[in-house]
Formats: structure tokens, sequence, C-alpha cells
DNA sequence: AGCCTTTACTCTGGATCCAATAACAATGAT
DNA sequence: ATCATTGTTATTGGATCCAGAGTAAAGGCT
């Protein structure tokens, strides 16, 4: 086996979500076991815990079935994330932005503009993009300060379309996602902005407005004039 | 043995919220299957399970130690709470609410009503208001018609202190407690009242404050005049 | 005497085995 | 012919076993 490294749920994970397992199918214990040359306990356990994330649910009174996402499901899963990271930059701003924190936010803000200063859009600055965008949410939710706040938007980012650097990236029309990215780094500084001046509700809202960006977007950005 | 008919993961939440094993304890696989005569491998299943609701951590490289929850953690996972419920009131004011739904909260507002109108608070009446209270905010988050929302809150409610039914009512105090009460049940009806006429934005505000109710109210209501 | 090394033992993770139960199929009765 | 009941099979849950890793303890070396 090549790559045993990973973890089971991990490799599971990934598979799901890249929707190598359709919607509704029953995935039996046995049969996952042997696909990945590994024994039952292991499976059990990592069935178990991806039911906890939501991507499996149990299929009538026997076994599990890969769990359907409609998209209805996928914009409450963004709009959860929404109020959750709202909430911890609402926290962040009510306490006020320690100085490492307020650094680090302007570095990544920094590295966005370095981005898109060029004023296009090329298929290799989608990673970047991804890179910089996780480390501006993820400082944010850290320095909240709180593993329950933290945990909750972990959780909800288990789904796959859920989570803050899942945004789709169309490489048909580099041209939309640039004005997309140019309008979430101004989101980025906006929300810089209101942390360090201590305004909590104004953070919270744009960052729940922010969170709604790969969803409603799309269509106001359209290249018709 | 006379409670086999629980899980095993419910049985040890509740001696986890019950304080029973202390903060910070190490919990052996052994030790917990000898204590609930069981074979290893459910309590394996039953720590995973319990690790991903946040009750368990693992402890350095080896098993799993009780997850020690401070004051700030009590607050955030009633904030997290409050803003989850708030999206779920959000979302159903804003798609209109359904006619049974109505019914639903009108019922259960009477039965708080009744409850309350006494004038006073006997220590039977406690476990009546907590499930009046479940219905409520159950009867909400239910119709707000989203699995992912509802996850979200459920799992945040796996933390013992976080669900809407676990306000912690002082017998010492049943006059103060009784004024806390009646505040809850005028916050229900204001956010009935607001869900009715689809005030969306008015009902999420609410529904945020009234998660607040068992935390920061108590020294308002203190019987010193 | 203190620190490092080595060894022994405990504990967890994975594999296999056994029992219980749910799904399925077949046969018989109404 | 259809439904019910019974028997068979497949699959899951629980128990036990084995191996590997981690921790602690003891002994030796500086």
């Amino acid at each position: 086996m090549s790559d045993n490294d990973k973890s089971l749920v991990s490799r599971l994970r990934k598979l799901i979500g890249a929707g190598h397992y359709h919607p509704g199918e029953r995935l039996g214990e046995e049969a996952v076991a042997e696909q990945f040359g590994v024994s039952r306990t292991p499976v059990r356990l990592a069935f178990r815990t991806l039911e906890q994330e939501g991507l499996l649910q149990r299929a009538g009174k026997r076994g599990f079935m890969v769990r359907e996402f409609t998209q209805a499901d996928v914009h409450c899963a963004v709009e959860v994330r929404g109020v959750l990271e709202g909430l911890a930059a609402r926290r962040l701003a009510e306490r006020g932005m320690p100085q490492d924190v307020a650094e680090s936010l302007g570095f990544w803000i920094q590295k966005g503009r370095q981005l898109l200063d060029k004023g296009y859009l090329l298929e290799t600055d989608i990673n970047q993009w991804s890179d910089i965008n996780s480390h501006f949410h993820g400082s944010i939710v850290g320095a909240a300060d709180s593993r329950v706040v933290a945990d909750a938007i972990s959780r909800n980012n288990h789904l796959p379309f859920a989570a803050a650097d899942s945004i789709i990236i169309d490489s048909e029309d580099l041209a939309r996602e640039f004005k997309k990215l140019q309008l979430a780094q101004f989101h980025h500084e906006l929300i810089f902005q209101s942390l360090k001046s201590g305004e909590g509700a104004r953070a919270e809202m744009l960052m729940r407005e922010h969170a709604l960006i790969g969803l409603r977007y799309p269509e106001l950005l359209a290249d018709n004039p």
C-alpha cells in the first residue's frame, strides 16, 4: 500500500468530498476495509467519525450511506460558517486585537494585494489565494481565543463545500474569478480595519457577508455589462 | 447489569457532564470497559465519538482525558448556540412560518403562560419548564428546515452546559428564578411575534439575546431593591 | 549523586473470531 | 395469487488476541 500514512478518515473524507462515492450509496464495512487493504476495525471507527462529521448517515437499521447534499445544504453550511466566523470576529474586535494578530493579518492582506495587483489572474494563482485566504480566516478564528468557537467552525468545515478555502474557481472564466477575489480581498481589508478599531458589530456583519461571496456573487459579476 | 439498554456514549456523556470524572483525568479504555462490564471495543468507539463531541480530548500521544471547561468556554458555547439558533429563527422568519409551526409554538407559549400565571415557582415546575423550553426551541430549529443548521446546533448542545434546556435553576432562590423564567417566557412571546410577522433580523437578535439569559441575567434579577 | 541508557511492562491500534440480528428468499396456507 | 411464516444468508456489534509503541523504572556510567 502506497499511502497508508494518511489516516483512514481523511482519505475517506477526501473520496466522499470528491464525489467518488455516489450520494445515497451504501457503504459496507467489509467492502471498504478490503478496498483500503485494512481490517474492519479501523473502518468501523472511521465510519463513526464520518457520521459525526455529517458526511455519512445511518442507512436504516444497518450500515451507513453517503449523505446527500442539496444546494440548500451548501447554502446553509456557508451561512453557518458566516455566523460562526462572525462571532469569532466580533469577539476579537471586542477584546481588542493583540499586536501579533494585527501583524499576521496585515501580512496576509499584503500577500493578497501582491497577488492581485497585477490586474489579472493565472491558474497558478488559485492555490496561492487559497493559502492566503485560509491563513487570514485561520488567524481570526485562532485569535478569537475560544476552543469552543474554533471547534464549532472546524466541525462545520468538515463539510467539503463549507470551508473558507473551498471557493470554487471557474478556470474557464478567470476574468470573473479575478473580480471575485478582488472583492474578497476588499472584504479582508474592511474586516481588518473594523477589527483594528474595535467595531465588533461591523466586523461581524462583514464576516457574515464575506462568507456568501462564493454563493451569490457569481451572477452579479458576470461579464455582460 | 441493570441499564445496559442505554448506549454507552450517552451514559458516558451523562457521567462526564455530571462531573463524575474530574477534568483532566485520564480515561483508560481497559478501566472504563471493566467499569461498564463491557469489552474494550465499544469503549474505543465511544471515546472517538466523545472526542468529536468535544467532551474528551487526546492526552498526549496515548489515550484520552476529560476535557476541562472554563467559565469562558461555557460563555462561548452559549453564544454559539445563540448565533446558530438566531440563524434558524431568521431563516424561519424569512421563509414565512408554516401554519402548523405557528400552532405548535403557540401551544408551547400557552403552556408556559399557564405554568407562570400563578405568580410563583415550585420545585416541581422546573422540569415542566425545561420540557416547554426544549419544545419551543426544538420547534424553531426543526422548522428552519436545514439539517446542516440543526446538526451544528445539536453538536454544540453535546456540551452539557450549552443546551437550551440546561438553565441552571437555583432551588434556594425560587423567587429570582421565577423572574428569570418570566423573562424567558416574554422572550419566547416576542420571538413568536417577530416570526409571525416575518421580521427576520429582529427574530435573530431576540434569539441571540435569549440565549444569554442563563449567563448574565442572574445578578440583574437579584432581590436587593 | 545525578543523568543517561536500557529494559521491562503497560496500554493502545489493528486483526480475527464469534454471536446476534436484520434482510432476503422460499415455501406453504388462505 | 398473495400474504405470512420460517429458514437461510449477509452484515454488523462485541470479545479476544497479537503486535507495536510509549512510559516508567532500574541499573550503570560519569
